[in-house]
DNA sequence: CAGATGTTACGGTCGGCACCGAACGATCAT
DNA sequence: ATGATCGTTCGGTGCCGACCGTAACATCTG
């Protein structure tokens, strides 16, 4: 066996609590400096320092120096999967769902997942899409259809050419589960695109030093033009 | 957020050599007993019964006892999903694949992962099925389609109601990439299906203390005469 | 050049936890 | 009952690693 050892290496290095506050910081898919790290997991600079070192020796993150600044990420989506899945066992093992502070509220409405929408608004356009016939959702993945993809076409949402290409049908967007709906949103190269071109659209904002997103009134009208849904 | 500290908790459970083992050696879907495991592990059974104890009670593993005999098993798909995806991260992350052994070789060339098929034989099945068009295979999701439905209840392999039920097309199917060969198997219910009626059909057998997998002269003659393969 | 900010290197302390030996329950066989 | 196997509990030892000083180095700004 390869792995036997990697796999604990891996998980050990997740498994230390300022090393997973950090990670847990850069699942919306952006890059950190050390210094906004270190305060995230309340721990010295130099320490943080050490902690990211050892990440990216193992290639669960990825550096790239600019500047006075190192600005570091997660190494891929495999990575964020790795992640998302952890958070799923993780939850599914707890009793009792714990206070909801409003904080949490927020992270619960409409968050990012790496590269794609999570929260009720993750959810709500995955169900949405598939009531109206835009996409097709099976046990563990989906499926845009050829009237899906004229529509989104038509509202002005570029999609990749692999998807836009209608060989029959696309079976392109996978399904993550998501951790605080506990129903299935849409990743994938199709939830990556539907994200992308919401912040570019201005229809959700980032919150400054959180993963969770902020509606914007631009944004209400479009999803409910679009997508039929009250977000 | 509920998870900062449960993230953690999980990896570093996982994270302990011994646990990792005897995790990994539970990947194959059976139950194992104590006794099995702390010799997987290499540790005394005490240890090992202190480690077991820890992930019974985090939800990572569930026990069954019978008799003086106490089986554990990982306590759902989820958390094969996520020692899969953990493989994956480490294995993405090394450089040159070391020595491969015999015992390396055999799981290569097919093994189970949880439920389904993984290994040469898995990444091999996917591949052929698709280039029949049974299934489409997109980036990140697979689907059945009629034409592979029918072919597929020809063969005598039952598939479950969801699948069976041909409307339209059934996105049901998901990928799992292949640690081994770096390529997509298929996973899901159609990969548990296959699998399960392998196995049932004496197709393959289980090599005893591993996860990996000894394809029968019958199996050989039923993968190729079904999915036009070599095995 | 001097100051500020951000990152890395080193040495020492300390807490947590994996490990084993020994002993105790539980279950099955004779 | 008695021995045999399987599993867990308890106490004690020892090691690994996270943490923070202090200090040096790199980069941008005034």
């Amino acid at each position: 066996m390869v792995t036997t050892n990697a796999l604990a290496e891996i998980a050990s290095l997740i498994g230390e609590p300022a090393r997973a506050a950090m990670l847990q910081a850069l699942m919306d898919g952006r890059a950190l400096t050390a210094g906004e790290l270190s305060r995230v997991a309340a721990i010295t600079p130099q320490t943080a320092s050490g902690h990211l070192a050892q990440l990216a020796a193992s290639g669960l993150i990825a550096v790239t120096a600019q500047g006075r600044h190192r600005y570091h990420r997660l190494a891929g989506p495999q990575v964020a999967r790795l992640l998302e899945s952890m958070m799923l066992v993780a939850v599914g093992r707890q009793i009792k769902p714990p206070r909801t502070g409003p904080r949490d509220e927020a992270m619960r409405r409409a968050r990012t997942c790496y590269d794609h929408f999570a929260g009720r608004l993750g959810v709500g356009l995955a169900e949405a899409m598939m009531t109206q016939g835009w996409i097709e959702i099976g046990e563990e993945a989906a499926m845009l259809t050829s009237a899906g993809s004229d529509r989104l076409k038509q509202a002005g949402i570029p999609l990749p050419d692999i998807i836009r290409t209608p060989r029959r049908a696309t079976p392109l967007c996978s399904l993550c589960l998501d951790w605080s709906e506990r129903r299935p949103h849409i990743a994938g190269v199709l939830g990556a695109a539907l994200c992308a071109h919401a912040l570019a659209e201005n229809w959700v904002r980032r919150q400054p030093g959180s993963r969770a997103l902020e509606i914007t009134p631009k944004g209400t009208r479009s999803f409910r033009d679009i997508f039929c849904i009250e977000a």
